[in-house]
DNA sequence: CGAGTTTGATTTAACGATAAATCAGAGTAA
DNA sequence: TTACTCTGATTTATCGTTAAATCAAACTCG
């Protein structure tokens, strides 16, 4: 076992031969060099006695390959992987990458801008990237793509962008848990949502305001907060927005953290969910089965968006992909009716 | 910007000077080369300009140090960080190592046994690891011990072991818990736990055991379910608890997930939190604030421990913890009091 | 029996960075 | 003038691995 130390040069003088002949054997095919069966015996037998194992260092050093995939997600604070969402996006990345023999490196260095950062980024540690949810006012995706580092992103900040990656289908999903809200009677519906720094928020935003539009349905003077940050205290604005004179009998939240505010809320507003008040959420992350009562949602497959990203890197950085051009996988939420929506109470006026 | 190749040679080149000339002033004082301040000036400009960017391969291969720590997990089916616990850790750890300037490796190897995985862990590619949570049947420690690879533990399987890292004090804790539930009247105590592959749910059965024994107090068949694992169906058997000819009236589970559950059984079963129940949880994961009553539970400071472990890995890899001898922390829960749990309900017999 | 092929290796030269030793020239002192 | 120091570099060697070229001996064939 000793401590780790074991390099080729060591096996070949047990074995008395040369380095090549060794590196040769252990790498099996890959390699022109023909070597003769008793003593390739010979040399893994010794391989596996010494438990040997290629310094990564060299080997990425020399074949230019580090079979190491980055992760990176945006700092909030000193967080990064602070919410579910990440945690599961991440989950999913660790399996994909797993399956394909590559490792996760996270990044502890900032993006901070192309200037700042890019360097830092280009030193060869990983032979691809993951952006996880990029800010829109960041410059990562379009700095590293200049740096030339092979590329996925995951709900990229730009539409129908010539980098790979998987993005979310937010028309449908709003539209989803909007017609949901419909079919049950709600028509005084109002919107929740996080500061619009990332597209999808902006998007979510976007499509609420348009449905209610196509629908001709009013979008009262506070129905509307969308500028939501998770960690601040949120309660009094929410508790205002069902203190409305005319209050909303749905609110969509724009994703599930918060709607879990949004359900505390109408708790010490003194509205019963979902009786007087529906709330649906977006993301089905975790906690959504675990609130009561159970929320309704929709369900982004945040594990698989994982996998598939890391799917997609690798077949980038393998060179398999170059027939199938920029392949940006687009995924269509669904929506998972729980225990936070029913029929709209009736109207008292 | 370029394709990220940028070399010292190629900087040197342009500079016309050595390569060592141009590595000396990157490096800074590290040094004992000598450079003049208008040399210097010029590398630094050209360097800029270039966005050079030191190829960790050669950096790591020569320096015998990678700047990066590799974190294992436990792989749970195909997840690793499928959980709270986990996840707070991790962001922990990320924070930790990033004020030291290290990044952070998640292997996607897993750990079978030291026969099988040892070699894939001794790659170098990492100049030391933290090990989250390892089951009790497992070899990892001793395994990576034995490699030589600087090693900090969290929640270590092996007590007052010689391996630095970050303990818990789950005497302390399932006491404070306990006597909180003694405290309010509490005689039919009931104990739910996962399968105990770790310590610390051995341990944590173990002083529920000894408290009650100490406290005479008795504990009736069936009171005991130190086998559940979370993603299992589990609510029949905790139905059953809810349902024994003399039911508990507080549970105490070992962790936040498993108390999460027994407060959808309690749903279920028509009894009310707290008045006719109490529950109390471990770990103070994110979701105890979240549920319906809010969780009491016995917090432990996951993002404060993954901090710890990577602060005392970092000293350990860069050899200043030598003087101190090996450093376990151990670290001593708190209690929450929340809304699961109240006074005793009056007995019926 | 000499030319060409096959087998089983070895040698050489990187990959990019850096530790350690060496070196050239100017300045200083005896 | 000779010896020594200081400044500002350069050279050399090496980290461990591997791609590519080369090589020696045995074997095949006309």
């Amino acid at each position: 076992m000793k401590n780790g130390k074991v390099t080729l040069g060591e096996i070949a003088r047990q074995a008395g031969t040369s380095t090549m002949t060794v590196s040769a054997v252990l790498n099996g095919s890959r390699s022109n060099t023909r070597v003769a069966d008793e003593t390739r015996k010979r040399i893994e037998k010794l391989a596996a006695e010494l438990n040997y194992s290629p310094n990564a260092m060299a080997r990425g050093l020399r074949r230019q390959r580090t079979d190491t995939i980055g992760v990176l997600f945006t700092w909030a604070g000193s967080r990064t992987i602070h919410n579910l969402y990440s945690m599961t996006v991440l989950d999913g990345i660790v399996a994909g990458a797993a399956t394909a023999g590559y490792h996760i490196l996270l990044y502890t260095q900032r993006w901070e801008s192309v200037a700042a950062s890019a360097a830092a980024f280009a030193d060869q540690r990983t032979d691809g990237m993951i952006v996880v949810a990029p800010l829109e006012s960041s410059d990562v995706v379009a700095g590293l793509t200049e740096l030339g580092i092979p590329l996925a992103v995951i709900s990229s900040s730009v539409k129908d962008s010539c980098v790979p990656g998987v993005n979310i289908d937010n028309d449908t999903g709003m539209t989803l848990g909007l017609d949901h809200l419909a079919a049950l009677g709600h028509t005084q519906i109002a919107y929740v949502g996080p500061t619009p720094e990332r597209r999808s928020m902006r998007e979510r935003h976007d499509v609420y305001l348009r449905w209610m539009a196509e629908h001709e349905l009013p979008v009262p003077e506070g129905y509307v907060l969308a500028d939501l940050n998770i960690g601040e205290s949120l309660q009094p604005d929410l508790e205002r927005l069902l203190r409305l004179p005319e209050p909303p009998t749905a609110v969509f939240a724009a994703n599930d953290d918060l709607a879990v505010e949004v359900l505390e809320a109408a708790r010490t507003v003194g509205l019963s969910v979902p009786e007087q008040l529906s709330v649906v959420g977006f993301d089905d992350v975790l906690v959504a089965s675990l609130t009561t009562p159970k929320l309704t949602t929709i369900r982004l497959p945040l594990y698989e968006m994982g996998q598939q990203a890391a799917q997609l890197l690798v077949a980038r950085i393998e060179g398999r992909s170059e027939s199938e051009g920029p392949s940006v996988q687009i995924i269509s939420p669904e929506l998972i009716v729980r225990d936070s929506t029913a029929a709209a109470p009736a109207v008292h006026s």
